[in-house]
DNA sequence: ACGGTCGCCTAAACCGGTTTGCTAAACCGG
DNA sequence: CCGGTTTAGCAAACCGGTTTAGGCGACCGT
């Protein structure tokens, strides 16, 4: 008959306790100064034996900052985290928020709508990587008033954003097995999160369009049944391999725009009685720790993922603690081709001839 | 000279607007029923005109929920993400989380400080992977009054916890690398998280047990010297053979305690030489997506990783909603041994001898 | 005309803290 | 002993919502 009055202690109880007003408890936390020494260390001693903590919800309302920051997905996390870029992406995220004591929340669509996980989510500012700048939350966002960053989408000149050079990165890439000789190519891209074709500015978009400038330099074109997309994992690339193989696509160099997938093309090439690169060259993209670790290690354009994560917070939180009068950021960070040993001169000879033999 | 009062509108200037009291506005957002049917929605135009949203914050304080789960390690989020293992344990949380409408926040060491980050962390209930039970923010925890889930570390009786048989799965990889032979074996562990010996009851301890209880069965025994323990990644796998055979380690079989350091191992031998399997036989543990992409294909001891995540949440939320009556669950996932292509026959011969010649 | 329902809406209390005046006592120099 | 300054602590307002307990008028049956 007694449901346990008060789960957890209240600071009127430590008051009460301690013949004290509210007030000097939270001073006995937030500003012993304020109070006698001995009178300080008493409260908390009651406090302590009470085992009472500060709400953190009621302390959150009060001091207007929660001291955690928004990680933005457009996609579920459940896909997202099967992602090694996110991984490491995440990583450097982690960093920077831990060493300035703040802590992280992932926001994802939930049951469907990224609005209403963005409405529920308690959190000083946002990171959002991947979300179009057409997106409508992000409208939600800024009437909200929280500060964000902008990941990997093109700026929108009102908050600040870290990007990457995707399309010079993409035609280094392109460039250097054109100067192998190759003419046959696979493109193998990410599929925009939205099904809903390729978002104009996305990523993919962006890559697309450093490769297509490097062939077109050599009067040669991409054409779209060069390009096959799908999720941006080993068995995504696996099976845009497959698919392209199947239409009757022979290239001699795959281009991709994910490391994962560009692993698992390599994989479906082997599977396929291809030698990489002897016959097929493959370039990914992202450079992630597991790229020198397959075999052959892989040719690929790298990213500074971790320092993507990393700078993208420390840009958020400088608008946090300045305020907004810091003009937003825009950031672009280099990509450079890291040449090792997926990728080959093309061979002289086509084991298999694409057209009529003979 | 107007500094834009009170960015954000608040409920009272809604309920101003609209010429109607707070409670209406609640109402029109809570309660529609409650309010004649263009009432609410008046309010709502209003409201939508304005672009006001509920504060989070202050919602979470009236309903004492925060629809957000926590998930602690005990370890830095900066160098967990980097452990493919974490990323899928991830996967099945989030998976499960938002299916329920819940949202993911995660609780590691601010600047040093589990306890410091648990208190400042607004969760409805928290999911611990490999916190060991000594551990001191479990009790901080529990005096919070907040349910908790551990996952990996034996349990406490009175909450809820996910194991795996590590001790079954280990023994099994050991008993079939001692099926093909081989006597001459290198245990590669994980590092426990904290600095001061692995703790007694933790992961590593009961893999190593169930090495040794296979070994023992054959009246073979596992010193010291052929444990090497290290970080759970790729490069911490490399380090830990590197760091074996220089101290004259000739092991026949590797058995690691994480595919991610089965992996480096693999490479590193590779680079010393030695073929995998013919030479050397590895063996993992974990069964992370990327065991069947490496080559050779790794053999390994499977465990349910996304379950891991998924039935972790779920037993968390089923005490969320049922309140505490509902009794502390335990339960135990299966192991089971993945035959791949990095194990064979231990070799007749040995190239190098690992004695005097002759 | 009257008590009883019902439908719609509100005032006030509350969630659990922090912060802003303010008061009363102690201290201080002259 | 007196006016002024500190010091220690308090009451009350506030953060931004939700929820309880009614109030009030319209409608209804008699």
């Amino acid at each position: 008959m007694d449901p346990v009055r008060s789960q957890r202690p209240r600071i009127a109880d430590v008051a009460r306790e301690a013949g004290v007003s509210k007030t000097a408890v939270s001073f006995a936390f937030n500003r012993p100064d304020r109070l006698a020494p001995e009178t300080a260390t008493r409260i908390r001693a009651v406090a302590d034996h009470l085992g009472y903590r500060p709400h953190p919800v009621a302390r959150m309302l009060t001091q207007r900052q929660t001291m955690t920051i928004g990680v933005l997905t457009p996609q579920a996390l459940s896909v997202i985290f099967s992602n090694p870029f996110f991984g490491a992406f995440s990583e450097g995220v982690a960093l920077a928020a831990e060493e300035s004591g703040y802590g992280l929340h992932f926001i994802s669509p939930l049951q469907g709508s990224l609005a209403r996980a963005m409405s529920r989510a308690t959190v000083d500012g946002v990171v959002a990587i991947g979300l179009s700048d057409g997106h409508p939350e992000v409208e939600q966002i800024r009437q909200a008033g929280l500060p964000i960053v902008m990941v990997d989408s093109s700026a929108l000149p009102d908050h600040g954003s870290i990007e990457i050079d995707d399309v010079g990165g993409a035609r280094a890439a392109a460039e250097y097995v054109i100067g192998l000789g190759h003419r046959d190519i696979l493109v193998i891209g990410v599929e925009p999160p939205a099904p809903g074709g390729p978002d104009p500015d996305g990523v993919t978009a962006r890559r697309l369009l450093g490769y297509r400038q490097a062939f077109a330099a050599v009067g040669a074109a991409i054409g779209d049944e060069q390009v096959m997309l799908g999720p941006a994992s080993i068995d995504g690339g696996i099976a845009a391999l497959g698919r392209a193989w199947e239409n009757g696509q022979r290239p001699t160099a795959v281009l991709a725009m994910s490391d994962a997938m560009a692993i698992g093309a390599m994989q479906e090439l082997r599977e396929r009685g291809l030698e990489v690169p002897a016959e097929v060259s493959v370039v990914g993209f992202d450079d992630i720790d597991l790229a020198t670790h397959v075999d052959p290690p892989l040719t690929t354009v790298h990213q500074p993922i971790r320092r993507k994560g990393e700078e993208a917070v420390r840009l958020l939180l400088s608008v946090l603690e300045h305020g907004a009068r810091a003009k937003p950021e825009h950031r672009r960070l280099e990509t450079r081709l890291i040449v090792r040993r997926s990728t080959g001169p093309v061979s002289g000879h086509r084991r298999v001839p694409p057209e009529r033999p003979g």
